[in-house]
DNA sequence: CACTATACGGAATTCTGATTCCGCTTGCAA
DNA sequence: TTGCAAGCGGAATCAGAATTCCGTATAGTG
């Protein structure tokens, strides 16, 4: 394996996780890498261009070659960054007063930060592998249960719902969030909603909430 | 415009919509190609190869774009089938004794046939431009429309659903039919059942179809 | 202040597919 | 059966990105 190395002090490391203090003007380019790259996929998808995100970070295309040896290992990174906020908001859930409200918020946030970022969209549509990955490394899954258990003690949701049915409906939510034309345009938060309504328990109590004119 | 022509007998017609019958070898080809690229398409996904299509079609690349200019057409043509489909399956659910059912076949139909067709799948997810085009040509919209209408005099579909949200609901439904990893494997008819549940009316008087254990 | 390990820039290269071109075939009408 | 327009095959070309390479620049150190 990696050779052992003893640690020295310094602000950032590596992407390879090797420990190694980076030299001050690479730890602001890699800032500014991160911070280019999240804006142009998020605004263009995951085709936007290695050259363009150079550009972006007023950079050469080298360097950000050095900071991630691919596209894929950059478009990686963006998406772990995501998945840091979707269960950050997962945990917010669970927290939540109102056990069926904190679910609804996350699948709702999901849908919203698909919105906001084609470039996850397209991640969560086509690189199950990048999905997966990131999800376990924030430990999604177990928090999908979590929600999906103290909603249904609740008696709101559903019981036939397991977990993994969460970050499936997520999933196929943010596929119309990125609708740019069509009589879909701009709908996507009534699917948002009518999927919820698919959740709730048979004999529950809440309203389903109306869908909003278009 | 396109210079008026005489109109000749003829069997088949070019792509193009100019009026000329083809000859036998290339009738015989112009349907292996489609035949072939179904398959490559709906196996693979769009990102099939031309020359691929070919090589299946016992035919050279030559030939594939003398029959369709270039790749985007061969999808397009290919999108307009299934499209037909749908469309006749819409009709049906037209028919159907029960309104609602109509509906709801419609709408598992649709999630089945992009199970089916990768290819389709992500027509669905990444060319509104095709899928818009295909759905007008064939009148989907307005089936649709009646679709909704009937279900909702029936009472079972609830009010606040307009037919744009079939289009948009079927599409979403498509993302995670192709899903091959990860915890969402498998489980979509799952999904197809929420949506489903989430359209019904409030008091409806069906009983939701229990989902099915993995 | 020198020195050198790190980093940088960006032109040049490589890769991957789509698409073109053109000499050869072949239906089919006369 | 002949003539030739309509078709065919597939090697060659083109195009659009990703990725590499290497000479130059510069933090950080002694």
């Amino acid at each position: 394996m990696t050779p052992v190395t003893e640690i020295k002090p310094g602000p950032t490391r590596n992407d390879d996780g090797s420990d190694r203090t980076l030299r001050a003007d690479a730890r602001r380019n890699h800032g500014a890498i991160i911070a280019a790259a999240k804006k142009l996929f998020a605004d263009e998808g995951l085709d936007a261009q290695m050259p363009d995100v150079a550009k972006a970070a007023k950079v050469g295309v080298g360097t950000v070659y050095r900071h991630f040896p691919n596209k894929e290992d950059l478009i990686a990174a963006l998406a772990a960054e995501r998945f840091e906020r979707l269960a950050e908001k997962a945990r917010e859930g669970i927290e939540a007063e109102d056990p069926w409200e904190g679910l609804c918020d996350f699948i709702r946030f999901a849908a919203q930060i698909q919105a906001d970022d084609r470039g996850l969209c397209e991640v969560m549509g086509s690189r199950p592998g990048v999905m997966n990955a990131s999800a376990l490394a924030v430990g999604l899954d177990e928090l999908c249960d979590k929600l999906v258990k103290r909603a249904q003690r609740s008696g709101e949701l559903r019981k036939d719902l397991e977990w993994q049915d969460i970050p499936m409906i997520a999933c196929s939510l943010g596929r119309i969030t990125a609708a740019e034309e069509g009589p879909a345009l701009g709908r996507w938060p009534r699917l948002v909603e009518i999927a919820i309504d698919g959740m709730r328990a048979p004999g529950s109590s809440k309203l389903p909430k109306p869908l909003t004119r278009t």
